[in-house]
DNA sequence: ATCCCTGCAAACTGTTTGCAAGGCC
DNA sequence: GGCCTTGCAAACAGTTTGCAGGGAT
């Protein structure tokens, strides 16, 4: 659990100014033990449920773009009509359950390492991402 | 390569009527030894540039989603702005240049086995993918 | 005082849909 | 003829943008 001032603190390192809506969607986002998935929707809707507090949409995306830049959060590749962010940046792997659309983290070890043979010249591997697709078991 | 015979019969086959616009998509998409990953902006572009018919984007969009759904092609996952599909259907995974915002095939040789030591109780893996992300070596 | 940030509305992009006209069987 | 398909335009959803007013430093 971090405290508010902590969230100042951290904003003000990265050159952004704590305004009550971006420590609003800290504490969404970052007061807690566990790491989330969630849509800009979800989002959205957690802090009006939340607060009494209407944060504008522009300034949702607005808000998670420098989060994501900053490297506080990271977009996850499914193709969706909703573009998913992780609040847990490491490096990890995902379930996808198609039924219900909703994303489940692989721990590291619960994926044995991925080894690619094949370069590309010129280019460099910038990240590995597993996407497991589940569904109903029949 | 296939005749245009050929496409005629495999979209009977199918229950889809075989137009003149799904026979130049199946053309375009299909008459050739390569496979090879696409958008539907993509699509388009090399329709009216190998003809001078001009085929309707709602046709577009329409065939291709028939021939998803009968497994002629495969949506790839990725988030980017635009879906991707893929005329190979086979089990394989995907580099993503980043910087060109082009998918480039990887063989399965190229990849080592996949495995996940998890299991999602009711649930079945139907696939999965593996995404390289690559971008330029600095 | 300055510059950044917010919120609204309008704009934009890729995709989907409704429907009348046309084409395949 | 009947049903499927096409093509257009309008609708749609998520996201981005321009800009005026408000807030942080």
């Amino acid at each position: 659990m971090l405290l508010k001032t902590n969230f100042i603190e951290k904003l003000r390192n990265s050159g952004l100014r704590p305004t009550k809506q971006r420590l609003m969607i800290c504490d969404v986002l970052f007061n807690t033990d566990k790491t989330f998935h969630f849509t800009i929707n979800d989002l959205s809707k957690i802090i009006s449920e939340k607060t009494s507090i209407k944060i504008s949409l522009a300034t949702i995306y607005n808000t998670i773009h420098a989060f994501e830049k900053k490297r506080y959060l990271k977009e996850i590749s499914i193709n969706s009509s909703q573009t998913y962010f992780d609040t847990n940046i490491s490096n990890h792997h995902h379930f996808f359950d198609e039924k219900e659309g909703k994303l489940i983290d692989l721990k590291n070890e619960d994926v044995e390492p991925i080894k690619i043979k094949k370069t590309i010249p010129g280019k460099k591997i910038k990240s590995i991402e597993v996407l497991v697709k589940v569904n109903l078991d029949n």
